[in-house]
DNA sequence: TCTCTGGAAAATGTATACAATCTGAGAATC
DNA sequence: GATTCTCAGATTGTATACATTTTCCAGAGA
């Protein structure tokens, strides 16, 4: 069985963020809670602090007389959106660089970016899911490099957005034409950040950081214009209004 | 009557925040929701609630077997805090002067800036409510100029904590001894973010913004060290753990 | 004196009941 | 024909009841 130990908020939580993800209920239109707690078959309650919770999120707004609606996105606040998570991963890294760093947490980030430099391979034998699940946790490391639990926190919180994580696109870039060079030039810049934290270099590795965000955003704007051809591959990008 | 058309969950917002923030609970000690609710003449459905968005704002931790506990801040967390404020509203700023700002915005901005000359006034007559009020709205035109609901929102998330706010520390400054060169300080950096973002110069802007925001630290070190005299005045002090 | 165990009291997580409010469609009016 | 009004159905916000889990203290045993 797959859900044992979980309560009930956390099967609301999971089954409302795949089900407005998919994008079965894009329309902007009210969601019922009633409808939804017995699709899912919980009670209201737990369902209503699930959809508390992904009002914080983002992913859904709340409605001035009541209730909720799923949220939609502007090319332009996804664009905002990986700005910002640049900007907090940015600080990280700066911050980082101003204050040093436990030796044990650069070793892990070293021994990621070689597995990363072992995952991008020869150019035929790729491995793009042990990419994706490297990269995650080279930028899960930056975020603890300052030892600081806010800023932790506010990163967690900024890769909340299905479109800001250091991960979205990522699984589809598969389909990029030259995807590969796309990751080989992410991973030069990935071990650029960590030199120039160790060198103590806090505005390089700032600069770097904010830069490195943004290819995301080029992966996005391709998604973007080949959306026709891909529909719905990407998980939450229904949820972008084709303006 | 005060309170007539807040909903239940409102109340509980206002209510528990006030007292989590008098500091009557700082212990660390679980907050018992029955206890709580009596305490405050509501069910626990919508106390719930608010305590679920105090978690998300970080003024509460939940406690992994149940329940909440009121968060403890350290002087580092505080500072980070306030950091990352000026880094959001730094962005804010940058992106504004790189992307124009809308010209009745610029005016309103530049009026509460001139407001903010004459609460200044001579020595004598110093308006201390007017400069805080005039400060907060200042800040909160700043955060509008980038037009993207992404960042807005992200700044106003990020002035949530009580230590984090551009008016933090501010209606406690009057009892610094030479806080109207401070007050001075600051109005003229006021004047220059403006100036840059007018010119476009965004570099320039973001790097001002963030010093101006370090104001805000150096006000929270003076109290920090003068608390055994200042004893619970700044609201919300008493979560700070006096390492 | 300290540790461990047992169990009662209390607290939380969840479900459900109820009242106030909102929604939407059809009737009535201009 | 368009607009306003009305009212029933549906929906949310809130209170409360119930079951499970946690807490904590007392007492036994080492």
């Amino acid at each position: 069985m797959p859900s044992q130990n979980l309560s009930q908020l956390d099967r609301a939580l999971l089954g409302l963020r795949s089900l407005v993800l998919s994008g079965e209920y894009e329309g902007g239109q009210r969601l019922s809670e009633v409808a939804m707690a017995k699709q899912l078959g919980l009670s209201r309650t737990p369902l209503r602090q699930a959809m508390d919770r992904l009002v914080a999120e983002g992913l859904l707004e709340r409605i001035e007389t009541g209730g909720c609606r799923v949220a939609s996105f502007s090319n332009d606040d996804i664009s905002d959106a990986i700005e910002l998570r640049g900007v907090m991963e940015g600080t990280a890294v700066r911050l980082a660089a101003e204050r040093g760093v436990d030796p044990s947490l650069l070793a892990q980030a070293a021994a990621v970016l070689d597995s990363i430099d072992e995952a991008l391979g020869a150019a035929a034998e790729l491995d793009f899911d042990r990419y994706v699940v490297e990269n995650a946790r080279f930028h899960a490391l930056l975020a603890q490099f300052p030892k600081s639990p806010i800023v932790a926190r506010e990163i967690e919180r900024m890769s909340l957005l299905p479109f800001a994580s250091p991960s979205a696109f990522l699984s589809d870039q598969a389909m990029i034409p030259d995807f590969q060079v796309s990751l080989g030039y992410a991973q030069r810049q990935h071990r650029a950040i960590l030199e120039a934290i160790v060198a103590r270099e806090g505005a390089r590795a700032e600069a770097l950081t904010r830069e490195h965000a943004r290819l995301a955003l080029a992966n996005f704007s391709y998604l973007s214009k080949a959306r026709s051809k891909l529909p719905h591959f990407v998980s939450g990008l229904a949820l972008v209004a084709s303006e």
